[in-house]
DNA sequence: ACCATTGGTTCAAATAATGAACCATTAGGA
DNA sequence: TCCTAATGGTTCATTATTTGAACCAATGGT
């Protein structure tokens, strides 16, 4: 594995949940020996992409990651392009919607938008990792993933995060099929107890799947009506992100969100 | 040079002028050989932080630069805290207000406001790196460098960027001590030909400038009144940014800007 | 049909990365 | 107060990776 690789791993281990490190802390949780991982931080460190807190020593993420965004987001506008979809989606469904994109196949979450209708809702956090095996999301992309990538990704151990999750990769994979036909997927308290959840694939110009968007809500209040809602808002929104991104649906894909459009009218 | 760094290096060219490149093109800018830039490239690409466009074979940054943004700003919100200040001194100014921070030696614009006040005003980007030695927003982070990082700086060189721009490093060395005195840079033309300037330093907990607030108007709107006006806001802009980010003002800047904001009553 | 340029690849030579052991500083507890 | 056990940071001989000139294949313009 290159240099630079075991660089940006570092970068990746920071999250909501543990967003500064010690030294040593880092080390062991990257695996890399402690001084590669003191090299590597500084070199971090000196373009800013890493920065030491004050008084104490702990590395957390540097403002130059500010600059990139900012220049990412200038000249491709995903974020800023599919808001107003999720909006309409929350709006539409009264239930919190997202939207994750598949970065180095990983499935993180880059916008939410909740709606305002209900005292409780389904909670969110930007930049968090969604498990395959859990979400409506990981299932809607895993369907649409070329066999190799979806091979990886299911090989690597499938955490129990609720009594209701699915653990096995086989059992993953005998899901994918209806997805791939209905072009959602669902789950029920499989990520969050309480929460159930759909989601729709969204393609680049290539065709290939790129992420999906969501809607997620207490499970108390997804009634069979509130369901069809929801999936019938969902292929609407995928459509419209995708297309806002220049992106192409697949032949089949294209017809059988048509036919839910038609079919089950608002 | 280490190899992470010449990788941190090719990210460090992607600009608005420039947003996407061919490799041969990344290659001759970064100065790197054109299998070693092309092996970078690979590693970053497989981290999502570039990504290829579509058809052509150009590189661009990639979606996983969002997701670091989005992590730094919600653990260490940044520009979310400042935009209200800038917002207010936008409002208060008539004119455009921006705020730059010091990442890795470069004055990065970090967010900026216009004022709907007029017709026409100075135009800023986000991610834009300015020029020390011909903004007022230089001129107040090199006031308040230590030695050794403005000779580091101003040994570059500086070039002219406008009939006005100051190009030898002694007469930008003469004009510090005023900054210093004052805690105010001041440009007029010497970055755009129409647009006047002037800015205040930022400071972090342990008392080192780490950026600027700075307010630019069209050269012809820059009467004294307003000149006195800008000066007085920014004294209170920069002491507020300073306190929400939890940074220290050198004594005698927090002595002078108090005489300021006394003197000059809004 | 040609040439110029591009993205991408190869492999021996050169260079930079590695990691066990070490030091210095700090925090906490007895 | 002193001792212990962490921590962040450093060293340097060994090792593995990076490097770059030359090369290839593909594209596009003339």
């Amino acid at each position: 594995m290159g240099t630079v690789s075991k660089a940006l791993d570092l970068l990746g281990c920071f999250s909501h949940q543990r967003p500064r490190f010690g030294l040593t802390e880092l080390a062991k949780l990257s695996g890399t020996n402690k001084a590669t991982c003191f090299r590597l931080l500084s070199e971090l460190q000196a373009f800013g992409y890493v920065e030491q807190i004050g008084t104490s020593r702990e590395y957390r993420l540097g403002p130059a990651v500010l600059r990139l965004a900012s220049l990412r987001e200038a000249h491709v506008p995903t974020r800023e392009t599919a808001l107003p979809v999720l909006e309409a989606l929350a709006r539409a469904t009264g239930e919190t919607s997202h939207l994750s994109l598949l970065i180095s196949g990983q499935l993180t979450t880059l916008a939410f938008v909740y709606s305002a209708d209900h005292g409780t809702k389904a909670m969110m956090e930007d930049a968090d990792i969604l498990p395959f095996h859990a979400t409506s999301s990981g299932l809607a992309v895993l369907a649409f993933l070329p066999e190799a990538e979806v091979a990886a990704i299911l090989s690597r151990p499938l955490p129990r995060l609720t009594p209701d999750t699915t653990v096995s990769a086989d059992a993953i994979r005998a899901l994918l099929p209806a997805v791939r036909a209905q072009g959602i997927g669902e789950t029920a308290g499989t990520f969050e107890a309480d929460v159930k959840s759909a989601a729709a694939p969204l393609f680049d110009a290539a065709g290939r799947c790129t992420g999906s968007i969501g809607v997620a809500a207490p499970a108390a209040r997804m009634t069979e009506t509130l369901r069809l809602v929801i999936r019938h808002e969902l292929a609407r929104a995928a459509q419209d992100v995708t297309a806002i991104w220049g992106g192409r649906l697949p032949e089949t894909l294209a017809t059988h969100w048509h036919s839910i459009l038609q079919g089950e009218p608002r």
